[in-house]
DNA sequence: GCGTGTGAAACCATTCACAGCT
DNA sequence: AGCTGTGAATGGTTTCACACGC
């Protein structure tokens, strides 16, 4: 089966949803309800869950505890994922603190840089390692996901180690379009390209040479 | 006229390369070459630029000095913007020295917290104001776009605050849908939700209930 | 010949509308 | 009556295929 990128975007939507609703113990929602929580139409929160099973019950709506347990298991959150961090830059650092990452079982393990200063540090707790020992600390480690906040020009090629090292997925904050093997997922999060499409939407646009 | 998001993205990531290009001195480059920096097909290049004009050459490509000037045009990067990042934690203090957005024109012109600690201090260069005078600094600075790095619970509230301010481009990180008076560009960028959505291709998926 | 620009076709995603259940 | 689940209709995006210009 074939379920598209933006389904499950969205999917990872609801399920942050049902973890807050859960903390403040509500009991069930409609899927008109929890639409207006992530800006969309009831109708799609209905036909995406649909791919998934019958979850709902007419009249009543979805239990939470319920459906976030579904969600949890088909986005693979059951049993915690087990998280590297490779570039202890500023953004690095930054992310090895991230409150939301813990709370939804994602479990940093292990820091990597290639800067004396930094290796052997502690980052809230998190050794630094060597990049060189990349693969061992990984396989040791059980890594599963990597958070790849490196120079551009170190990202490709650290993007290679990484996938030798028999991690599956890659969060990129190059700005590079990476190239990896087949089974590696890569997701691209651009910081300056986020700011330039809002840049097109407020201050762009008038500048238009052709209509349609 | 109407140019979805989508398109605004790829031109973004078209800017990114051309600007790359330039730099190296790269005097043109084909759609298709083009296409491959940044993992699209060549027909799709070529049909986002068609909307905007004719910017190529048969049996040429593109001129990369003109086309990167034209993309800077359409997305308003012509004049740099004024940016202010409102929430000192450690997201805020590691975007305040990020060098994409610099480089790219997107200049920090103040950062702001609520914190007596955090208040009057610099973070690389950049004075931190109290969240208070947002709306009085905003309009003395000339603040087009605000990066949004703070608590989850104070994001909805600080939203409204700085759309008052007259700001039109929020870039939010907080794990919420913000509602903004209309006029407002808010996008997205939610660090969890990716995470998550990487578990889904690489660990979950299998968890299927229903075939299609 | 080669690469652009663009209608037409194919594909995918969203919205509608309603049957069915409680 | 109210809310889910889902075919059918609509709308949007991507891919194809080819005419045109260098």
């Amino acid at each position: 089966m074939n379920v598209s990128n933006r389904i499950i975007a969205r999917l990872s939507l609801y399920y942050r949803c049902l973890y807050n609703l859960a903390q403040q113990g509500t009991f069930s929602i409609a899927s008109k309800n929890l639409a207006a929580l992530v800006g969309l139409k009831p109708d799609q929160v209905r036909k995406d869950l649909s791919y998934f099973g019958k979850f709902g019950k007419p009249r009543v709506g979805y239990n939470v505890l319920d459906l976030k347990g579904a969600l949890a298991r088909i986005l693979g959150l059951e049993q915690g994922r087990r998280v590297a961090i490779v570039g202890m830059g500023n953004l690095g650092q930054a992310l090895v603190g991230y409150k939301g990452f813990e709370e939804l079982g994602f479990k940093i393990v292990a820091a990597f840089d290639n800067s004396p200063n930094k290796i052997g540090k502690k980052y809230r707790g998190k050794y630094c390692y060597n990049i060189g020992s990349l693969a061992t600390v990984c396989r040791q480690e059980g890594v599963e996901m990597v958070i790849l906040t490196v120079p551009t020009e170190a990202a490709q090629s650290l993007a290679q180690e990484i996938a030798k090292a028999g991690v599956k997925a890659i969060l990129n904050f190059a700005p590079v379009q990476l190239s990896v093997p087949k089974g590696v997922k890569v997701n691209n999060v651009d910081l300056a390209s986020e700011l330039k499409s809002m840049s097109f939407f407020v201050y762009g646009q008038k500048n238009l040479a052709r209509k349609h």
